[in-house]
DNA sequence: TCCACCTATTCGCATATCCGAATACATCCG
DNA sequence: CGGATGTATTCGGATATGCGAATAGGTGGA
């Protein structure tokens, strides 16, 4: 009940907030959750140069959120802990209850 | 399953991940949790100076996740929604495991 | 080894975010 | 009204973040 340390929310702001913080990497984060992929994969299906998706896979993985194995010249990347998704997808739930919120409230 | 939407994904990070993507602000939204408080005694709980505390609240405000109420010339800001505080909490119980699995699994 | 494929990194730039200091605004009360 | 208290905003500069383009690095097969 009382304020978690300033330490660990700086760990907990550098680690994940700011992971979360791009909306290409949870655009990865959801498309690595549906299965393993590489990156040429990832760069195609989200439309994005294929060097802007390994940095930002650099960035998760740095954070070791996501989990890099060679498969012959390609890397295969995958989510390190599915959790993460379950973050994402309570946060879509709040976003929903509070544009509805909003939406009945004001007018 | 799939891959949720670009653009709910972009409102996603508009409304939430953005906001909670500032150290002060995860203190803010903590402090609050605990109680609400008004502008002032959160300046002084968090030792930030007061227009700080006030731009973060107005970041939190526009989001619509914290609340603000008049009372005299106070303002007393409190939390919309303490799944917001959930969701925080998920992700720190996710650092733990992450780090504990990366201390682990390297060395 | 050389080449083809896939991935990672560097560079320069544009943009966004945050802060401190100062100041403007709002409310209440004498 | 005028001052005291409490809150919000503006301004300028510093820092951080993301991108496109080009390039470097790594891997496996001919």
């Amino acid at each position: 009940m009382s304020i978690p340390g300033t330490d660990e929310l700086q760990l907990l702001h550098e680690q994940i907030c700011q992971a979360v913080g791009d909306v290409k990497r949870i655009q990865i984060l959801y498309a690595l959750h549906e299965q393993p992929r590489h990156v040429s994969a990832l760069a195609e299906l989200l439309e994005m140069p294929q060097p802007t998706v390994s940095r930002h896979l650099t960035v998760l993985r740095e954070r070791a959120l996501v989990i890099a194995d060679r498969q012959g010249p390609a890397v295969v990347y995958r989510l390190a802990d599915p959790r993460l998704i379950d973050v994402l997808n309570l946060m879509r739930q709040l976003l929903r209850d509070t544009l509805e919120r909003r939406a009945t409230a004001l007018p």
